[in-house]
DNA sequence: TTGACTCTACGAAGGTTGTCGTAGTAGACT
DNA sequence: AGTCTACTACGACAACCTTCGTAGAGTCAA
């Protein structure tokens, strides 16, 4: 239950990598990042080294190849990154959030329904 | 329509209190600012007027003191804000930052029932 | 008019982030 | 052996953000 700092732009762009692809060595991150936007490959080298000095990325250095990857949970991170923004933009307050997400950017019918239950659970309470 | 940049933090610090309290000179955001933590007077207006360069609020300059507004709305400002995290962190997926937000940061009853209607009327169409 | 206040403008410093270049090394292949 | 290639380590850089100090000027009262 460590303090975490949250990720920068460029450290969750990498995360997103790790959490998808599972260990990755700094090759196969650099390519897959590369696919959106040029990376050079000492920049996502460099990143994953500051990441795991930070303990954001846990570092397998058994071979010469060293392998990546994500020391903190997907959903931890993202619960994180949200409870920030709401205290930053919103006031504490998460269902003024809520009601700008859902207005912006639409769910699907599953992704509606699935927000029903928990709504169903938290009033349950 | 103009393109303006998502605010810093320290930004949205100070258009939070100008949206609560309307147009406000620098003494006014300074001692705002200055309930929460330690902030000087001239950073106060050094931010004013960067923000005001980069369009984010508006002077009035009539008076010795000027008077800043904000130029951006408020909800138009947290919605891009929460697009920009759902973008960086979601995926673009709007369901699982509703679910974190909902899970990390409680919502009254009152909420909840706010968030029902906006399903109920999206589901609707 | 002088002095105390208050305001604006602006430069500068320190921190962080993202980027890249260069150096050095390990392994593979003639 | 020597050469090539791929990898790590690390310093340096510009850009940006936040903070503050100082200078200059307006205002007001004694």
């Amino acid at each position: 239950m460590t303090h975490t700092r949250l990720p920068t732009d460029a450290e969750l762009e990498i995360l997103r990598v790790l959490w998808a692809r599972g260990p990755s060595t700094v090759r196969e991150v650099q390519e897959v990042l590369g696919e959106q936007r040029e990376v050079g490959y000492t920049t996502a080298l460099k990143l994953l080294q500051i990441m795991h000095e930070k303990g954001l990325v846990l570092r397998d250095e058994s071979a010469r190849t060293h392998v990546y990857e994500a020391a903190v949970a997907q959903e931890r991170t993202q619960n994180a990154l949200v409870g920030d923004l709401v205290d930053r933009a919103f006031g504490g307050s998460a269902s003024a959030l809520v009601l700008g997400a859902l207005s912006v950017k639409p769910a699907t019918r599953e992704e509606l329904a699935e927000i029903r239950r928990l709504l169903d659970q938290l009033e349950g309470m």
